[in-house]
DNA sequence: CTACATTTGACAATTATTGTCAAATGACAT
DNA sequence: ATGTCATTTGACAATAATTGTCAAATGTAG
């Protein structure tokens, strides 16, 4: 589940028009129809206001959110992952043995 | 080792002056001054030159340069580590149960 | 067909990144 | 101390990426 869908499955179950949360959130719908299809990423305060008003916890969307941004930096990028193993090393342990 | 430690280690190790990487690599010695010390971000094809004129294995400091992207992404971030660890299963697993 | 919601794409506005330059600072020999 | 060269700093310009607007196109249901 992407954060975008999350978006709109939310705003669906609640029966609210792309309009009615565009207005609410200051953006046009054109824009929170591309959120909703991934087509384009939200900033952070859209995110925190499209949280509140569908009634997502602000925690899993922007850890949702988040790790499709971390995604998106390491895509087609040949050490991707083993990017992300020291990164996470070096959060654990401050700096690691990387080799 | 921050990626911008390493290749002043490297360049001293070498006995050569900012100006003589910056040349090669095609800036001035106050970007590459900058970037030894952190303050800026190298390209990928700045790194990709370093690399190779002071012969650095282009796996490791990739992956040292991408996982500071990653950390630069994240801090200041409330929910960093939990983004990481979705990311990383993610791509694990495909998609994953983010609970 | 009509009415309304959504999507699409061209483009503008804004913000972030990358680069240049010259002056300031530091290191060190004379 | 002065001179010389390397490095650092900061103001600013150029470029690139992101975010936004708008109107027309498309989709959907009555």
């Amino acid at each position: 589940m992407t954060t975008g869908e999350l978006i709109r499955e939310k705003r669906e179950l609640k029966g609210l028009l792309l309009r009615d949360i565009s207005t609410q959130v200051g953006i046009d719908t054109a824009i929170l129809s591309k959120i909703e299809r991934g087509e384009r990423k939200a900033t952070k305060e859209q995110i925190a206001k499209l949280a509140e008003i569908l009634e997502i916890e602000r925690c899993f969307i922007l850890t949702q959110y988040l790790s499709e941004k971390i995604l998106d930096e390491i895509q087609n990028e040949d050490f991707g992952i083993e990017a992300l193993k020291v990164a996470e090393q070096t959060i654990k342990y401050g700096r690691v043995n990387n080799k």
